[in-house]
RNA sequence: GGUCGGGUGGCCGAGAGGCGAGGCAAGGGACUGCAAAUCCCUCUACACGGGUUCAAAUCCCGUCCCGACCUCCA
């Protein structure tokens, strides 16, 4: 399979080391429930391991969970994760797990295969530390005098390499308010470990002082140490490109001396109703959001596999509506194509994967295939489904009556046999009303 | 100011020099007691101005507009 790297800006094979697929993807910040825009992001890597292994490959997949440290790089009192303990009045540590536990119970809801490991920032401190002395050992890092460890941006040669931007054109205090307190030598240069100040919770002790790990070095040790010092492929949202990446490429490489990292994959923004999706647009939608109006989260996968992950795509109640009518077709037809479990590989769909998961193409290719006269769509869209994972084999789930709903059901029977249509359509809208769709066939009404 | 990516029909979106993707919505038809579902049909576009070419939505130049990133972010 072919993807595209951010740093080469150009597609490329994706390799593996050993045989095995080596991911790493940087995963969720949990002081608060993921969105569907960042589930977007870690659907990219479920697609690029299920492609993967379809292809043969064995995949290795790391995703962090960031539960303490970046959210505080210039303000110390601005931690999110300790502002939302405060604010729900238990233990950071406690906010963590419950955020974290949610994540997974997001994942599952989209049909994301579990990565390998999910390593927590909190349980890495000696990692970080053993790499932050590496890097002060060998003069890329230095102790300011405030008691922070700080990286030496200048001193790593090719740093901008994946955003394109320049150190002498990052001007400092662009967009946010530089401080120049004097403990950095130069604006560019990041927090490796920070020192604690005043805060008592979530700091540990290090040959330093009592602090806290700055944001980026966490993913250098943690995929360093879990996928033995050479990523195959990293994932993560566009925004983290810079400085994120651009520093932990820094980090890493400046350990190992060679490039850590072959090809950089980063998934595009998703937009909802036209705005970037964030807490201040005030146009945060939750997973839980969608099974409240009755849509299937599926669909939401769906709606993402019809765009490409490298544009920016403007998510709409009614697009998600449409593709939960759309997923809802695809598995009554599946049912009436039989039940054969088998697949068979569809030449499209398996290049069209290969290409730069274009996905889009793919589903077009199924929709063609739906309205074909092959006589193994069904073998055919199960091929799909290894990739798409919208269950398409899931049948259709008989729903429970309520007593209520069996009686207007059974004097609708009558009204019909004795055809009195006006009270059959009375009746029916009644039992629209009740949530049920209701089909008069030949052979009677049947209801779903 | 720097770095990316865009502007395609009512809407969403592929395509990247020549055969008008597809979806949603809408309208018409088949089916139905009427519906629903399904199926069939219809409509049609490439921001603007130049240029290259036999041929431009696609390449080149210019203009306008939009979004993202530039030390919080998936």
């Amino acid at each position: 399979m072919k993807i595209y790297d951010t740093k080469s800006r150009e597609l490329q094979q994706v390799g593996t080391t050993h045989g095995v697929l080596n991911m790493y993807c940087c995963g969720p910040t949990v002081y608060r429930d993921a969105h569907v825009g960042n589930l977007r992001t870690f659907l990219l890597s479920d697609l690029i391991a299920r492609i993967a292994t379809l292809e043969g490959m064995t995949v290795n997949a790391v995703e962090n969970i960031t539960d303490v440290g970046h959210m505080s790089e210039d303000f110390v009192e601005h931690d999110k994760m300790l502002q939302q303990a405060s604010l729900e009045k238990i233990d950071p540590f406690e906010i963590a797990r419950k955020y974290e536990e949610r994540f997974h119970a997001d994942l599952s809801r989209l049909n994301i295969i579990p990565a390998n490991h999910y390593p927590r920032a909190s349980e890495s401190i000696q990692l970080m530390q053993d790499l932050i002395q590496k890097l002060i050992d060998s003069g890329f890092a230095y102790v300011g005098d405030d008691g922070s460890v700080y990286f030496e941006a200048q001193k790593f040669l090719g740093y901008g390499a994946i955003s394109g931007n320049k150190l002498d054109s990052l001007k400092p205090g662009h967009r946010y308010e530089y401080h120049n307190d004097g403990a950095k030598r130069f604006h560019a240069d990041w927090a490796l470990w920070k020192s604690a100040g005043d805060r008592t919770e979530m700091v540990w002790e290090s040959p330093w002082g009592t602090g806290f790990p700055g944001w980026h070095i966490e993913c250098s040790a943690m995929s360093l140490d879990l996928l033995q010092g050479h990523v195959d492929v990293h994932v993560g949202g566009i925004d983290l490109r810079f400085p994120h990446h651009e520093n932990e490429r820094a980090q890493s490489n400046a350990v190992i001396g060679k490039e850590a990292v072959d090809l950089w994959v980063h998934g595009e923004h998703l937009l909802f109703e036209g705005r970037k999706m964030s807490k201040s647009s005030g146009n945060v939608v939750l997973v839980e959001d969608l099974i409240s109006r009755g849509i299937d989260p599926l669909a939401l996968r769906l709606c993402f596999l019809e765009n490409r992950y490298r544009s920016q795509m403007d998510l709409t109640w009614d697009s998600l509506q449409a593709a939960n009518e759309t997923l809802a077709r695809w598995r009554t037809k599946m049912s009436t194509w039989g039940s054969s479990p088998e697949i068979t590989v569809d030449t499209e769909i398996e290049a069209a994967f290969g290409n730069d998961l274009d996905t889009p193409k793919a589903i077009i290719r199924l929709r063609e295939i739906e309205k074909s006269a092959l006589d193994n769509k069904r073998e055919l869209f199960m091929y799909a489904d290894r990739v798409l994972g919208l269950d398409l084999d899931r049948p259709d789930v008989a729903r429970t009556l309520t007593d209520q709903m069996q009686k207007i059901l059974d004097e609708r029977t009558k009204a019909r046999s004795e055809k009195r249509w006006a009270d059959s359509d009375a009746l029916r809208v009644q039992l629209e009303d009740l949530g049920l769709h209701i089909k008069d066939t030949a052979e009677g009404q049947s209801w779903s």
